[in-house]
DNA sequence: CCCGAGTTGATAGGCGCCTATCAGGAATTG
DNA sequence: CAATTCCTGATAGGCGCCTATCAACTCGGG
């Protein structure tokens, strides 16, 4: 049973605290064949580091920064209270976590921010736009030392320890599958709102959405995409359009934010029954139209368990410690009226 | 900003380190004014104890014991494999963590195992069987002072400190919801099978799953429920015989395990395609019948989360913490196809 | 006024690990 | 061979809390 200290891992070696200590925290130069004897010694005795004992008599603290995107994103909004909430708990483990709002569209403003951060803190999260200006300065701050993680969207090129989200293809796959379903031998159209397809994340629910609605279900036609922007006042005038223009609209896929618009436009167009209406992030106002029955389905992603991955991963990397995948995978969670939390 | 210490608090009370720790841990008597200054100070302070250094410091463990079901069960063997897998995480916490396996569907043997174990241990987990035989031995381990929660099927008139599972009830019309709309408009009969209808979780999901059907779906009828004992070789013989009973059949819910007896019966029917299937429980059988479609749907409760929540109530019931009521829910979770982890 | 009982203070020692410092021995250099 | 530099050992002190012990003080009751 593993519950063995440091003092047993240097009696096993034959060598003392002191220098175990070194080879485990790279505190000072030691030599390869001292090294060694620790790690053999490490390996035979099973020793884990107590993590715990570890962090009560660390000095230095980690200093991590979470850059999330401005704005009024319900779902945005949502994930930076829970790093807020996260920080006030995580200050027992020694480690401080700011926050940084930064226009997320605009790749310039973004890769900026990312450069001049890079000498403060020991890691960063990043809802990250997929443009090579930030991917660059992804790739620097990694090439600097600090430990970045994507949050939410990813940025497949870079030199990012981890990506921290759902599968967003996946997620794309699951919408189509239910509203398939749920619309069964219908036929009609189907129509799909995005935020903004400069943003990875999106692109990659459109596409599962598509792949399956295609291969899957011929009698739905796909409407070509409209952007909302994220904005629900723009949706709510998009999906207007799309219910007045598509009489025979039948199923209609919200990617991103504002889903209070299209709330309000089925309502207007007296459609909520009809229109088979699949939305993303559960929140306070997505929840009353779930119950009520506007919205049929709802896919969703954990901001705190999200949160709550990204601070691990960025203090295992930061200490270089091993990091348990399975652990760090986020769910899709689907949630229909019965089940919601 | 910078955490106070039990120091701090005995400085603000005028009080000794000693004392703050006397009415912290209740481990002598202090004069009630006395307790009162020390909470006073808590309160402008806002102190909290660090419960890592407690751990640390901590001398005595605490013993946990779960009394799972023996048997086949799938998710049953599952659960018991979580718990043991947590017991190997908590050995650092100093909580020992042992396993006892017993037939639950026998209230008296259930109940001679909880009324010897009581002087061992500081807290019990129980998937419990609702009786009054069992009940009486939750009551009397609670009045000795152990911690009780009930796992996955809950006790209710008893004095056990929490539930841990997810609500049944709704588990159970999120599965008449799901298979409604799948079915959309066609009319048949749908079938449920219980494993026992003695365990209060599936009477529940019974109960739930009936509810919505009646008023939601009138053009689906509900056939009588019949129970496979969570034995897949009964449930297949039951669901083999429903199918032949019922051509008209279009949708079962099998409420409890057994999954893959209820596949077979569907492939041997050749009506995997036209009998909407929602099983409970994702293990890889049924997630290999939901990749290829003989499944639709399956509404699914995470083993692990449970087993951490129990332990972390029973940690806190231990030492009379407080709980965060919202961290302890356990999700009701959906799986189709796409959005398997 | 003395004696226990009831309370409180003071302090040592430890949990497993980190940080820092000093000293002595080993290896390397000129 | 002496002067460095490199490695390693030893140890003190601390993180925030728990446990245990002993001394000191306040009160009634006898």
């Amino acid at each position: 049973m593993g519950r063995s200290t440091i003092e047993d891992v240097a009696r096993q070696a034959g060598l003392s605290v002191a220098t175990v200590d070194r080879v485990l925290n790279g505190r000072a130069a030691v030599r390869p064949t001292t090294v060694e004897r620790v790690e053999t010694a490490i390996r035979v005795l099973n020793y884990q580091p107590d993590r715990l004992a570890a962090r009560l008599a660390r000095a230095k603290e980690y200093r991590f920064c979470f850059v999330l995107p401005e704005g009024t994103n319900g779902f945005m909004i949502g994930l930076g209270e829970a790093v807020r909430e996260m920080a006030q708990h995580m200050i027992h483990e020694k480690v401080a976590i700011d926050t940084r709002l930064t226009d997320v569209f605009n790749s310039e403003t973004l890769a900026a921010t990312l450069d001049q951060i890079g000498d403060i803190y020991d890691g960063v999260a990043v809802v990250a736009l997929d443009h090579p200006r930030v991917r660059e300065a992804i790739n620097g701050l990694s090439d600097r030392g600090v430990a970045v993680v994507t949050l939410v969207s990813d940025v497949p090129g870079s030199r990012r320890a981890h990506y921290v989200g759902i599968d967003n293809a996946a997620a794309g796959r699951t919408a189509a599958t239910l509203m398939g379903r749920y619309l069964g031998e219908r036929r009609g159209k189907v129509g799909l709102i995005a935020g903004s397809l400069s943003l990875r994340d999106h692109i990659e629910r459109q596409f599962g959405f598509e792949q399956v609605i295609l291969h899957e279900y011929p009698n739905l036609a796909l409407l070509p995409v409209r952007e909302g922007r994220d904005d629900w006042q723009i949706v709510e005038a998009v999906a207007r359009q799309m219910l007045a223009d598509h009489p025979d609209m039948i199923g209609l896929y919200n990617v991103g934010a504002g889903t209070r618009g299209v709330v309000s436009a089925l309502e207007a167009a007296g459609r909520q029954k009809t229109v088979v209406y699949v939305a993303h992030e559960l929140k306070e106002e997505s929840r009353r139209a779930l119950i009520d029955g506007t919205i049929d389905v709802v896919i969703n992603q954990d901001a705190g368990h999200e949160v709550r991955s990204a601070i691990r991963l960025l203090m295992s990397k930061t200490d270089k410690a091993p990091i348990v995948e399975a652990m760090e995978r986020i769910r899709i969670d689907i949630f229909v009226r019965d089940n919601i939390p």
